[in-house]
DNA sequence: AGCACGCCGACT
DNA sequence: GTCGGCGTGCTC
């Protein structure tokens, strides 16, 4: 008997073991994990299958079995194989990136499991009236005959605290059991009844089919009850008994969201999978939803890959987001990946955006999804009015054009909110000497320092490379240093001073170190008063502020001339997004867009036409460049501190991929190309972009290559496969 | 990845 | 003489 285990190394490979000395064999199950000695480290794998034999001479035997029931079933090992055949990732790295962090070091399940408190035989004997000189233990006696055994925060929340279970133990009348572990509890939250649902909302809620595999994507636009849909959709899963799996945007699963579901849906449990947790609890949140004993499973990106044994239903808000997409290790895509796994499932996944990605819009057309439209504000809510402000031949105080700031002063004084959305963190981008032409640039990446005059230092914001503000100029000692362009800082300097009476919230990853201290900033905003909130992408997403009627673009330009093929496609989305703040009550809302090319044809086909038709349009220039998402494509990225030595690995990657498959119109290459931000940390990086009009072919190449790298690395080279990349820098 | 081994240069 | 730099090989 031998167990082949996925080892949390980059090794594309499983290991051989003998199974720990005194185990039964007949309790080994794929799935579960088991502490082995790896060379000279004692390591946590993942039995992925029982093997008969190995051939492997000499195996060892693994230390010990973790988990005496496998903690991932078979779908959730078959997804997570599939996942690393795709991203050509090593299988080991999959399981650790599916596990929390606790579990991965090897802590044992049931350290979280929930304590349930059951009567003996003996306490199953006795009447309901015994105890009668002890009112609580009788209470809680008469609690578990009629109800049978009940767990300790259900006790709790009675009232009964452990005392009184101690002293119905001490009388041999009930003991503790170990049962499944429950999710974190969530603060408590008034119940709130769900709201009428418009025609479009029913039709789009009974479109997507209870059962069985769909895939769709809800273009909704901002405003228009989107979440509303999903929630709907999710207790339809719930009431049938199923798991429903909510994935959002890094920044989107804000207290504000966890209340809003929680208040929906009080008699189910929720697991909330995301970044701030502490280590123990996302192991809780992760083993009650890989139990089945969690409802509700909302998450970032990762949460894709926790095992769900009753899931009936994906969900995927902001679908456009960038960050659904993994940018180093194993880099998968959690949205691509969620079609997958709803195929496996045979269950319904809805695809939801104001401004849907291209991929997917591109899925939509093609028929491979269902497309499915909100195209109305909820309730009293009319689509904002859009204008462009020129600012090429302007007067421009601090970057602002003088009417933009008197629409601003006027909003103010009308009592209402402005929303300043400023693309840009710290005081300035760049700090320069006007006498030498000295430039504050980041000495390990090919980058400018930021300018950050609160903490005064400067800051590179690829690496975090860090000085002390400086005040001469380190290169000629004089003093006209002078700070180019303004950032969120500066900005908010120049605003608090042009509208003392009026308070200011920045919001941007400066101001906002937790997803709590962003809702306290925004709780003035919410109440209300008039106020002016100045921030980067931050306050793109989520927030519902009924008082914004005046949102303000700094600057639209950055999309516009890019080196990146989906400059322009993040930028429409940044935009809509932003515009979509303003205006959500009953008020009217504005939207001011500076740009220096206001005539600029994309520019003007969002802003007339629409998110939607410009999207159309970018379609059509990546059919003519022949580019995603009209075909597959993947990059060989490649970094090292010897720049030759990148580029000569792709080079040599080039040519064996073009030897096995030659370019021609179904397959081309381009590169090696330096990447967009050439040096980072000290390395410099280049990629090989490989496009081609079928995936499958790509896949193969891929997997040729991957093979052919592991025996041409040099080992101060880092090289990945970045299967549908989304970033060129 | 992470850890050991082995080979060369510059120190108490 | 040996401490430690990093290039290379291996992990069932």
């Amino acid at each position: 008997m031998v167990l082949r285990l996925a080892i949390p190394v980059p090794l594309r490979r499983l290991f051989d073991y003998l199974p720990p000395a005194g185990l039964n064999p007949a309790n080994l199950q794929p799935g579960q994990r088991f502490q082995v000695p790896f060379g000279k480290r004692d390591l946590v794998a993942v039995l992925v299958e029982v093997a008969g034999d190995s051939p492997h001479a000499e195996l060892k035997p693994a230390t010990a079995c973790i988990d005496p029931t496998p903690i991932f079933d078979a779908r959730s090992r078959h997804f997570l194989q599939w996942a690393a055949d795709y991203y050509q990732a090593p299988i080991g790295e999959l399981y650790a990136a599916a596990l929390p962090v606790a579990l991965r070091r090897g802590k044992p399940a049931d350290h979280w499991a929930e304590q349930w408190l059951e009567l003996t035989t003996e306490g199953k004997g006795l009447p309901e009236t015994a105890l009668a000189r002890a009112k609580k233990q009788q209470a809680l006696l008469q609690l578990l005959l009629s109800s049978g055994r009940q767990s300790r925060t259900a006790l709790n929340a009675r009232g009964l605290n452990s005392s009184v279970c101690k002293a119905l133990i001490e009388r041999n009348l009930a003991h503790w059991v170990a049962g499944p572990t429950a999710p974190p509890p969530l603060e408590e939250v008034e119940p709130r009844p769900a709201p009428e649902l418009n025609d479009e909302q029913r039709h789009v809620i009974d479109s997507v089919p209870a059962t069985g595999f769909s895939a769709s994507l809800l273009e909704g636009t901002t405003g228009s009850g989107k979440t509303e849909v999903y929630l709907r959709l999710m207790e339809r899963a719930l009431r049938d008994g199923k798991q429903a799996l909510l994935l959002v945007p890094e920044i989107g699963l804000t207290p504000q969201t966890l209340r809003r579901i929680a208040a929906r849906f009080p008699d189910f449990r929720i697991a909330a999978l995301h970044s701030g947790l502490a280590d123990g609890e996302r192991a809780r949140a992760w083993l009650s939803a890989a139990s089945g004993v969690a409802d509700i499973v909302i998450g970032t990106r990762s949460a894709i890959f926790t095992p769900l044994p009753r899931l009936g239903i994906i969900l995927i808000d902001e679908e456009h987001d960038g960050s659904f997409k993994q940018q180093d290790g194993v880099r998968y895509s959690a949205r691509d990946l969620s079609l997958v796994l709803a195929k496996n499932a045979d269950i319904p996944v809805l695809l939801g955006s104001a401004t849907p990605s291209l991929e997917s819009l591109h899925n939509a057309l093609s028929g491979r999804y269902q497309h499915l439209r909100l195209r109305h504000r909820a309730g009293n809510a009319k689509p904002p009015q859009i204008s462009v402000v020129p600012i090429l031949h302007q007067q421009l105080q601090e970057g602002f054009a003088p009417q933009v700031l008197r629409h601003i002063g006027e909003t103010l004084a009308r009592g209402e909110q402005a929303l300043v959305f400023i693309n840009r963190r710290g005081y300035s981008p760049a700090l320069t000497c006007d006498d030498c032409g000295w430039l504050a640039d980041c000495p390990h990446c090919s980058a400018k320092l930021t300018l950050h005059r609160r903490q005064r230092h400067l800051r590179c914001h690829h690496c975090d490379y860090r000085m002390r503000e400086v005040h001469s100029c380190p290169q000629c000692h004089s003093r006209n240093l002078n700070a180019l362009g303004a950032g969120t800082e500066r900005s908010e300097d120049f605003l608090t001073h042009s509208f003392r009476d009026f308070p200011v919230i920045r919001v941007d990853r400066d101001t906002t170190a937790s997803k709590q201290a962003l809702d306290k900033l925004l709780e003035p905003a919410r109440n209300g008063e008039p106020c002016l909130l100045l921030g980067t992408q931050m306050l793109a997403k989520g927030h519902h502020l009924p008082k914004v009627t005046l949102v303000v673009i700094q600057d639209a330009d950055g999309g516009l001339f890019s080196a990146d093929f989906r400059a322009p496609e993040r930028m429409g989305q940044l935009l809509e997004q932003v515009a979509g703040r303003a205006g959500r009550g009953d008020l009217l809302g504005h939207v001011l867009v500076q740009s220096r090319y206001p005539e600029h044809p994309l520019l003007q086909l969002l802003l007339n036409k629409g998110y939607g038709a410009f999207a159309r349009q970018l379609m059509d220039e990546r059919k003519i460049a022949q580019l995603p998402p009209l075909r597959a494509m993947a990059l060989v990225r490649a970094e090292c501190e010897e720049p030759r030595w990148a580029e000569e690995f792709l080079a040599n990657a080039r040519d064996y991929l073009q030897a096995l498959a030659p370019p021609s119109p179904e397959l081309q290459y381009l590169g090696p190309v330096p990447a967009l931000l050439e040096r980072k940390s000290g390395r410099f990086r280049f990629y090989l972009q490989i496009t081609a009009e079928k995936r499958g072919l790509l896949q193969k190449l891929l997997a040729q290559l991957s093979q052919w790298a592991e025996g041409n690395r040099n080992r101060r080279l880092r090289w990945a496969i970045d299967m549908d990349a989304q970033e060129l820098s």
